[in-house]
RNA sequence: GUCGGGAUGGCGGAAUUGGUAGACGCCCAGGACUUAAAAUCCUGUGCCUUUAGGGGCGUGCGGGUUCGAUUCCCGCUCUCGACACCA
């Protein structure tokens, strides 16, 4: 050990050793309990950002806690390496996505070796490996066999001029990104794996994760599957032979249809397009073709729509209604028809008043209702009344209640045939295809006689070619290497065999990714079933709550076909999840107003902190922002970090500059873990000096404490006996908010302890036996505390107070033990309150009883000067709390 | 619009079940050391008021429950986020 605290030294040498020794790596040990500390995979990008920094060093400092607190850590980490950014830095700079993606491997995981995480190097995984892609084909087989996985047709973005499909980010605005040319819909045959069918299990089950997980992630889920109890219900087309079907989630409001509405998409308009009006034949089609825009996020859609000329018949009350066609319906949603309800339904509501429709009440609020009643007239209605109520104007139906009708009537339409119960979802089925080259190729064969043959397992992994035509334009770029399509038939040996030239989604890779981890290496299957038994589920995951849905519920899903494939035993693969917040900070711009709608706020130019001339008040609050270069006055705001904001911060510039355990230490310290974190750099000194001053008082006690007695002093004087009791406090405080995954106040409690530390006067030379051992105490603790924040210098000061450089973990230190006899204040301060307000403290030894307490309060003389004279009427006394004397 | 989270000093934040609001850190101010600066250490630091001792106010706003409310209940305001015509 330095005199002085050099982190780079310190942090260098002890990464060394950590992969020398292999301490992280672990196997499985019967003989102590499991902890599988989980974080979300990095996209390697080539670059850490502090977002990464902030989830991996919440990871870290779980990990070592468990590790201290006597577990068996499994700490993988891994890559979620297939994705676009390697295509498009293929197609811009010619480089193979490959040699990109490994080169970036390198760089990042030199930046996560800096940081000095505790992972187990061993387990390794990158995605874009053979040997990991294998798997993800294994699986789609596995999922074919079962009938999970399908192929259909289906709608995407189409350019016309670049022959390529597009997201749906890639065709904002309705043009191409590339080109600008119209983005159309195009059908195209993609595969899709059926998560519908585990839609009620994927809702359900989440009762074994309720607590665990944050409640917003849940609902965010459930929102995503969106399931819906109703019915449909067949309503006759008038003067045909043909039903048309309805899901609605309201039978009980049948009787105040006013109209079927369908989408311009349904059958129904095409079967009868003969009999429909030009006129309404344009308003269909104008509603086709806005649909096919991409939508205004903004602002909701005006409703449109116009009648058919067609007519159907409420099978309940045999009332005959128009059809019409509505921009509001959806095609892929329920049947693509709704009935109507105006009274009672808000989005009817709107339309029936646009076109200017009957809105007949069917709901009452309560029998004697004021609202919604029979007797007041339609224009006084403002809104839809769409809660339960009782049933009115409804025939044989009118005073049942509306959950009552629901069953009844869906039971009646069950029995007369025109209906049943129906649950629906917002759910669709996983479409996997990628018209990608960077991704795991679907194992599939076209054959011209056999059709569609799946590829052998013992013919896997089908790799991908070195190589591609990555800048022509069209459909997948493996479609144009031969070598990879042309194909021998598995089946029948024909040598006119096509493969399927379409990758799979990335999220396949990252849905199974952790199971891996357990058996990374295993050629034959993507894990042994045995391994994972002992290692999952996931005792802890963590990660951003950008993966609140696509991500957490594949891998959800992906477990429950595992499961029911029989290679795992559970129906959740992580039980707890923590989702961490944000990591922002300052921007400084400019807005360049738009000219040809200067109601629209203009675009937002920014500049880079170094390019700015900051002003701040005297209590540091940033007051004016200009530009350096030539006095522009500049807006400021906090945002979330990013290059395009310039302001970011490099993890590297952080860790060469002050450390990566003040960065680290900075990253938990400064905000809850679910809160947004505001980068700023003079919190990170803050973090620096606290780790200089633990490190400083090692370095001037460590002599005395090597030389000190191990025999516990039988007397202990006052100030020896405070700091350990300080010190176990500290110790209680610490474990109780690592349990509760609280990880900035634990490091508020060990920079209490370490002022505590600073307070003793005693000289390490001439200290008595009692405060030597009081301090070796509590030094031992605060550095064996301080690991999972700072694990660098910790191993360094241990080191330094052991006598021995063998390191934490293989030496026999553990978290340090609580004892509550120590903790123990013998004296405590009581507040005194009069009427609620506090008026007096006072000092008494702790356990001091009720009736004692409430004597020495009314006889405290700051306390009389507020009672004398009034009138006692309650004296509320709380033991090692509080004393309130109300007086009238 | 619907749903969910949040609002505490100049700032990040603390306060297990209602019981001393503002721990800890940052910023800032003053002091010690130094020829000087940096570093370090010490002190102060919610607001208003007072010569002092002290007093008053204070957890977004308005009510309520309670001896006592940042915490529980009712009604608002603002804010962040998700979804957005899901029948």
């Amino acid at each position: 050990m330095d005199e002085k605290y050099f982190p780079e030294a310190i942090e260098e040498k002890w990464q060394q050793r950590w992969l020398a020794s292999r301490v992280f790596e672990v196997e499985i040990d019967s003989s102590k309990p499991k902890f599988y500390a989980l974080e979300m995979l990095p996209y390697p990008s080539g670059f850490l950002h502090m977002g990464h920094v902030r989830n991996y060093s919440i990871g870290d400092a779980l990990a070592w806690y468990k590790r201290l607190k006597g577990f068996n850590v499994l700490h993988p980490i891994g890559w979620d390496s297939f994705g676009q950014p390697a295509e498009q830095a293929a197609i811009k700079r010619g480089v193979n996505p490959r040699d990109w993606t490994e080169e970036n491997i390198v760089q990042m995981r030199g930046q996560l070796q800096r940081l000095g995480l505790s992972y187990d190097w061993s387990r390794e995984i990158a995605a874009h490996r053979p040997d990991y892609y294998k798997f993800d084909q294994w699986f789609f087989l596995k999922m074919y066999e079962r009938g999970l996985a399908y192929k259909k047709m289906t709608q995407v973005n189409w350019c016309p001029n670049d022959q390529t499909t597009l997201s749906n980010e890639q065709a904002s605005g309705g043009i191409c990104w590339r080109c600008g040319w119209a983005v159309e819909k195009k059908d195209l045959e993609q595969w899709f794996l059926r998560i519908t069918d585990y839609a009620d299990q994927l809702l359900d089950e989440m009762a074994e994760i309720e607590t665990g997980w944050a409640e917003k992630v849940l609902k965010r889920q459930r929102d995503w599957i969106g399931r819906s109890r109703g019915a449909f219900v067949d309503f006759k087309v008038k003067d045909s032979d043909e039903n048309i079907r309805v899901f609605t989630t309201r039978i009980d409001t049948i009787y105040g249809v006013n109209a079927i509405v369908v989408a311009a998409e349904h059958p129904l308009i095409a079967h009868h397009f003969a009999e429909i009006s030009a006129e309404a034949r344009q308003t269909i089609e104008k509603i086709r073709l806005d649909k096919l825009k991409p939508a205004n996020r903004e602002v909701e859609a005006e409703k449109e729509g116009t009648p058919t000329g067609l007519s159907a018949l409420n099978p309940f009350s045999g009332e005959q209604i128009p059809i019409w066609v509505a921009n509001y319906v959806l095609m892929e949603y329920g049947t693509g028809a709704v009935m109507s309800v105006p009274a009672h339904d808000q989005r009817d509501f709107e339309f029936a008043k646009k076109y200017d429709l009957p809105i007949p009440t069917v709901i009452a609020q309560s029998p004697k209702s004021e609202v919604q009643t029979p007797d007041q007239t339609e224009s006084q209605i403002t809104t839809a009344f769409s809660d339960y109520g009782i049933l009115i104007n409804s025939g044989e139906w009118s005073g049942k209640t509306s959950e009552g009708a629901k069953e009844e009537m869906t039971k009646v339409a069950l029995e007369k045939g025109f209906g049943e119960a129906a649950t629906t979802y917002k759910l669709r089925d996983w479409g996997i295809s990628r018209q990608r080259f960077w991704g795991a190729p679907i194992p599939i064969i076209y054959c011209g006689d056999c059709g569609i043959v799946p590829v052998p397992e013992s013919q896997l992994p089908v790799e991908l070619p070195d190589s591609a035509p990555f800048n022509e334009v069209g459909e997948s770029p493996l479609a144009r290497v031969p070598e990879f399509v042309n194909t021998t038939c598995p089946k029948c040996g024909s040598d006119k065999a096509r493969r399927e030239t379409d990758t799979m989604d990335t999220f396949v890779d990252s849905s199974w990714y952790y199971f891996r981890y357990c058996d990374p290496r295993n050629p034959e299957m993507p894990f042994a079933p045995e391994v994972i038994a002992q290692w999952l589920p996931v005792d802890q995951y963590i990660g951003g709550d950008d993966h609140a849905v696509m991500h957490l519920i594949y891998t959800r899903f992906w477990t429950k076909v595992m499961r029911d494939l029989g290679l795992v035993k559970f129906d959740e693969p992580v039980k707890r999840l923590m989702t961490q917040g944000m990591v922002i900070g300052e921007t400084f711009f400019e807005i360049i107003p738009n000219e040809t709608d200067p109601q629209e706020e203009g675009k937002r130019v920014y500049y880079p902190k170094e390019a700015v001339r900051i002003e701040r008040d005297a209590k540091g609050k940033l007051t004016n922002a200009t530009l350096k270069e030539n006095g522009t006055p500049l807006k400021f705001a906090v945002e979330r970090m990013s290059k395009s904001k310039g302001n970011g911060v490099n993890p590297d510039e952080m860790i060469q500059i002050y450390g990566a355990d003040a960065a680290r230490l900075y990253v938990l310290f400064s905000a809850p873990v679910e809160n947004e974190l505001v980068w700023n750099d003079a919190g990170i000194e803050g973090a620096v000096r606290f780790i200089q001053r633990v490190y400083r008082f090692v370095w001037r006690w460590q002599t005395a404490l090597l030389n000190a007695p191990e025999q516990e002093p039988n007397e202990f004087s006052a100030e020896a006996r405070k700091l350990r009791q300080k010190t176990h406090q500290t110790i209680q405080r610490v474990e109780s908010d690592f349990e509760r995954l609280q990880l900035n106040t634990p490091v508020a409690a060990l920079m209490e302890l370490s002022n505590a530390l600073g307070d003793v006067r005693a000289d390490p030379e001439t200290a008595a036996a009692d405060v030597l051992f009081a301090v070796k105490e509590a030094i031992n603790a605060l550095v064996l505390m301080l690991t999972p924040y700072a694990p660098h210098a910790a191993e360094e000061m241990f080191a330094a107070l052991s006598g021995s450089d063998r390191g934490i973990l293989h030496s026999d230190a553990k978290f340090p033990q609580f004892q509550a006899e120590l903790a123990k204040k013998d004296e405590i301060e009581i507040p005194i309150q009069v009427n609620g307000k506090l008026r007096s403290r006072l000092l008494v030894a702790s356990e001091t009883s009720k009736e004692e307490l409430e004597s020495l309060a009314r006889a405290d003389e700051k306390t009389r000067e507020y009672t004398d004279g009034k009138q006692v009427v309650k004296v509320v006394v709380v033991p090692n709390r509080l004393v309130n004397i109300v007086i009238k």
